[in-house]
DNA sequence: GGTCTGAACTTGCTTTTTGCAAGCGCCATG
DNA sequence: CATGGCGCTTGCAAAAAGCAAGTTCAGACC
């Protein structure tokens, strides 16, 4: 095998997540959108890590292409656009919080909030269903 | 910020995990060892996605560095290493298994076996007892 | 309706990482 | 002590990422 493309990578699982997320960037844009409320390009330029503009712009085709986000004008000022997640990238979210997990515990550094960790570890599913209310409310 | 090797990644979960496996080739080396039992450098590079040999190396030496896997030599072939598992390494299952169920669901041509994603949802708990006790039993 | 501004990209160029093919050193076996 | 498998390393070409500057388009203001 091999030879393909990532994107068209598919068939075993990991291969093809690693096909869909498996770059630094990728899972960086989809946490702002799922923790950081963050919904404009001009968001995720400034979050921190300082994604370059270019790769920005072609991460968010792609996840647009693969239907993990929507694109659409701001009702309010429709000079910008909004990102918000799909189904298909809200359920990331398991991905996420175990990744999350993880970090907490071998992160010495970690800016994990320690009461997020422990609902994390208690009783995931009620913390799953929380995020996801307060992403669907969203204004 | 922003400016530091992704290796210094840290502080934000997702951003310590993007340092470590934000890339295609890393949690396909994880996968194998994990869900394959393999244990060999050659074993890697004939996995299917076809990785080039100083890209394994590379992986494998920051892999180990980083504490997700041992190196020893094969006490049966002295000629050869056997790769495996630390505690840090399979801490990593959530994280896989989290993959392969959102794989399984959006990945129309999926190849993972339909009784161990019913396993998978259904009690996860058990099926990772019984992934750990697998590798931990091993020759 | 002309100009200005902010937001969302795009372009051109440099640097870094990856991919590929070939080679090298070590240990086991005959 | 030659041969061959195994685990890498090296050199070079191709692709991706990083950086700075430029372009486009919508809306606001004049």
């Amino acid at each position: 095998m091999a030879r393909s493309k990532r994107e068209d990578w598919r068939g075993c699982p990991i291969r093809f997540g690693m096909g869909h997320f498996g770059d630094p960037w990728t899972l960086l844009i989809i946490r702002d959108l799922m923790f950081r409320g963050k919904r404009y390009y001009s968001d995720f330029l400034g979050s921190g890590e300082g994604i370059a503009s270019n790769i920005l712009a072609d991460r968010l085709k792609r996840l647009h292409s693969a239907g993990m986000i929507d694109k659409a004008r701001d009702p309010d000022n429709r000079s910008k656009f909004i990102y918000t997640l799909t189904a298909k990238g809200l359920d990331l979210m398991p991905i996420m919080l175990a990744i999350i997990d993880w970090s907490a515990t071998y992160d010495a550094a970690t800016e994990a909030p320690p009461e997020f960790i422990a609902q994390l570890r208690e009783d995931p599913d009620s913390l799953m269903r929380t995020l996801r209310a307060r992403l669907l409310e969203e204004p």
